[in-house]
DNA sequence: CTGATCAGTAACCAGGTGGTTACCTGATGA
DNA sequence: TCATCAGGTAACCACCTGGTTACTGATCAG
């Protein structure tokens, strides 16, 4: 599943809200959400796939995290859509565009400081 | 369908990558793709109920146009998912932001310059 | 060892999506 | 006027998606 179609499900869209604040076992992400665990589980091996989120084995459980630059194609399309005819907003996509590709080299899933989700 | 949903479909991508150039007809849409008219047409109303095109009936024409604003909602969540933890980025997205916003309601759809679509 | 817990898989089902062909309406222009 | 063209709608179909329950397999704790 492609980046596109992972985000079209709302479910999967507070997943990743979730996982932006901090890496989080199943059962945590299960329980703020009206579905059955199985259901989540599912969704989150479509998140995987789609390369937006990856799983780390500790123990008996599975932590996922968010990966950010899992998102590169999706911010670089609609930039895309929106960006023309106004010269202004490019440098501002520029440095958005920048930022996210130095997110994903750099930082990995390092040190997540704050939760809004 | 709300706008995520509606750009789940490379279809509708393509649709919107060739709005993004100029407001088009149905058949001029059409014969780009691989795909039957109606199939078009049923995707052009998907896109138009998700607030990302409107229509302009010209006598037996009907033009469609790209709504750069519908697009805002989307950008604003991969947004959120984006910056998190890095400051730097939040100017940027900021500025982005603004944008966004001011194309939509300062511009509509004044003068296509280009279409790379 | 054993019971409880985390989590994936299997099997199944309902409903939505995306495609088709056929048809209809309304505008155009020779 | 009338054939033609643009384009929406209807009916239909195959397939995918998202959900469920039931089961299985590890791992942890006592």
């Amino acid at each position: 599943m492609d980046p596109y179609a992972a985000l079209a499900d709302p479910v999967r869209r507070s997943l990743l809200r979730a996982l932006a604040g901090r890496p989080q076992r199943v059962v945590d992400l299960a329980d703020g959400l009206p579905i059955s665990r199985p259901a989540v589980s599912k969704h989150l091996r479509l998140l995987a796939e789609a390369g937006l989120v990856t799983v780390e084995a500790r123990g008996r459980e599975r932590h996922y995290a968010l990966v950010r630059e899992g998102l590169a194609p999706v911010t670089a399309y609609v930039d895309s859509l929106v960006v023309r005819t106004q010269p202004l907003t490019e440098h501002a996509l520029d440095a958005l565009d920048t930022e996210v590709r130095r997110t994903g080299r750099e930082r990995r899933q390092t040190t997540p400081t704050e939760e809004t989700a």
